[in-house]
DNA sequence: TTACAAAATGTTATATTATAACAATTTAAC
DNA sequence: GTTAAATTGTTATAATATAACATTTTGTAA
């Protein structure tokens, strides 16, 4: 767990205050007042933050969501669990799950190093609101 | 399995014959010489292939590839390996992960009706070249 | 066979997401 | 202190995707 930087850190805040997950130009827009200004600048801190497995872009929404569990072993192996209502996503953490994935080999013979894996359904609110 | 228009066909069969995923905007290159000239018709046409399920988003290529079992009980079941090092995608068909997935529950009370899932890691033959 | 609705098409413009290229500055290691 | 690596700043542009509106085609049923 090395030290974020200035940029990093003020991004991953935010992501990390933020109740959903976040797309890079709300970041933008959310840090221009803290001196972020370019969507390069936001990226970078994206890039970084997703390769030390503090952050996870939820890739069917390209939106980011901080790491709900230790850092998943630097974002090897990630499920999600996304309600098609109200777009609330919630990082899975199952060990019967992760070893499963972890463990699986397919015929084709390759080697896997990494998956992401993302439900889609209702949460639990939406399914009582009947939506 | 119903009839594809001709903007469809004309989608689908390019998907179909590529041995690799394709981009929207590398499809709307290749189809102008039919008639497809703008990104709207492209996607269009996109949009309902994934719905009947004939072809499959490669969400973390932003790419997409022709369904390579039964049109996938309707794209609500889907698992992709993808070479890191080649980009090679294979459609995974495994029953024991297909019934491993969709009967999963997790703790938060979800209910679950669609997944994707995308391994990553290196194919047989880029193993094999040692990269 | 006409009338109607649904689906698909055509077209222009624009929104959203992401990276290239280059220069300067800060940080960390030796 | 010198150097290399990482980070930052900045402008421009590439790549991905949708909005809005008009028209045409297709399927269905009176
Ligand atoms: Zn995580
Ligand atoms: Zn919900
Ligand atoms: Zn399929
Ligand atoms: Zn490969």
């Amino acid at each position: 767990m090395q030290n974020l930087s200035k940029n990093q850190q003020i991004i991953f805040d935010l992501i990390d205050k933020s109740p959903q997950p976040l797309k890079a130009y709300s970041i933008l827009f959310n840090v221009q007042k803290k001196g972020i200004k370019a969507p390069l600048q936001v990226y970078r801190a994206l890039d970084k933050l997703v390769e030390i497995g503090k952050i996870h872009k939820i890739e069917s929404r390209n939106a980011f969501i901080a790491c709900q569990n230790s850092s998943c072993q630097i974002s090897k192996a990630t499920a999600f669990s996304i309600c098609e209502n109200c777009e609330k996503v919630t990082e899975i953490n199952n060990s019967s799950l992760s070893k499963y994935l972890t463990g699986f080999k397919d015929k084709n013979g390759m080697k896997y190093n990494k998956y992401n894996l993302e439900f889609f359904g209702l949460c639990k609110k939406c399914i009582s609101k009947k939506i």
